[in-house]
DNA sequence: CGGTATTTTGAGTATCGTCAAGGCCAGTGG
DNA sequence: CCACTGGCCTTGACGATACTCAAAATACCG
């Protein structure tokens, strides 16, 4: 893993409008976007940009999971976020970032050199209120994560995911889906990541998804892909008892695409 | 706590242009800045502003300590983070945000009602970019956060807080002082509050400051204040075995006022 | 000085990490 | 077509860690 081989990407010609996001956006910036945006695939494993140095680009994924983390000399490593379709990562006007980005599976991202990209935020005000704005919301999924993380039992953080998975990435990649009329969630990294994610072992996460599975609350159809038999016990064994989030699963999982 | 009483504030005369961070900003919109602004004084344990609604200004921290958290009906509280002098919150153009915002200490805040800082942030492109700028700051600090979190054992995260504390609290309110030649940290919190940020009890927070205090790494003088007897050994403690780590904290405990 | 909240300590138990071995699947090469 | 290999996932046993409940000690405040 971690190496750099990248393929090379056509400029231009990335579809940018037809981005939900990125729709409200005038047409003349647009425009500009698509000038400067390359189109570039990565390999499962393989490193977006390193940590420790200035990002080189402004990405914006298209298809495919980057993985958010931190590699310590010693081995160990911490994912502190999830990039998926539509997300935009890089920051502008920093000289050094402290997390790098892997793609965790196959990934198609758009790349925006920062030169050009930094340049156009000063001319399109809109644009840069759209990265204040994205920038907000990263921010409070990344708390929201913290409250997962939070929680004592590692069964409760491994619940609270998987609710986060259905929440979050309905729609995405074929993450959700309904194929015997019940909700099926196709948890898209390797138990490794879900370890390092939620601050474990891959050894207690597989513990914990065959405890569920002994409970009724989920069927494990294959190691990735986990039938949700029990909506209600999930969210109760996620801790979670807020009203709000049960029906957001609930209407989540209601419109999964079958 | 989570009481709403509030004290009147008097509109401007905030000495906005004291402050280092926005003695960037053009004398034109510090002034309109200084306008709208009104200061308020918190006692501790009193709300701030709710979750799950509008946030109804944008605050700026002149004293004191603020939490960001989240109260689960049950009574469970996460809290996601720490305010301190100088550090900005409130999300613009949100309808509802997930945290409430708690005073830890005593405080006193600058409030900017949203409607004219919103209008403002229109007029003012660089108020905008300094309010990116943040928010790609705050993401940062909660990505290292998480990194804290992560860990398994509680005594690294408790570590991971101290030196959070030493690095990032520096020069503010006490909190990092030196008494007798050593440098001395002042935990601005409870045990209870503590617990909720590192994700455990307050019971054993405790132990562990005692084990750490039982190794010689540091010394309690009382419940809120440690002397640091070995910051290489308290680093160690942390997990964290980034070189960089141990020079920042070395140079900012250098650097603590006496 | 008394009353209350916070912190600390103790004992017992649940949970999880660690180490080690075994199973499953996909791709490879005979 | 089948054995072999390597990667991932699973399972088991044991020990370490932290949570729970309960009580005592200490600090805080009027």
């Amino acid at each position: 893993m971690a190496k750099v081989t990248k393929h090379a990407g056509a400029p231009g010609r990335c579809e940018l409008s037809a981005v939900p996001g990125l729709a409200t956006l005038d047409a003349a910036v647009l425009a500009e976007l698509d000038q400067i945006c390359h189109r570039q695939h990565y390999e499962a494993g393989h490193e977006v940009f390193p940590a420790g140095e200035e990002p080189p680009f402004i990405g914006f994924v298209h298809t495919g999971i980057l993985r958010i983390q931190k590699r310590l000399p010693d081995g160990r490593t911490y994912i502190v976020g999830l990039l998926i379709q539509g997300d935009v990562f890089g920051q502008v006007f920093e000289e050094a970032v402290n997390f790098s980005v892997e793609a965790a599976t196959q990934a198609e991202i758009c790349r925006f050199p920062r030169g050009p990209f930094e340049a156009l935020l000063g001319r399109a005000p809109e644009l840069e209120r759209l990265m204040l704005l994205r920038t907000q919301n990263e921010l409070d999924r990344a708390r929201d994560w913290m409250t997962i993380l939070a929680n004592h039992r590692v069964e409760e953080r491994l619940a609270g995911f998987l609710l986060m998975l259905c929440k979050r990435f309905n729609g995405i990649d074929h993450v959700l889906s309904v194929d015997h009329g019940r909700p099926e969630v196709h948890v898209p990294i390797s138990r490794e990541d879900v370890a390092h994610l939620l601050g474990t072992r891959p050894e207690t996460v597989s513990r914990l998804f065959h405890a569920l599975a002994d409970r009724g609350v989920l069927a494990i159809r294959d190691p990735a892909r986990f039938e949700i038999l029990d909506v209600a016990a999930l969210v109760r064994a996620a801790g979670d008892n807020e009203p709000e989030d049960i029906d957001a699963v609930v209407d989540a999982l209601g419109k999964a695409t079958p």
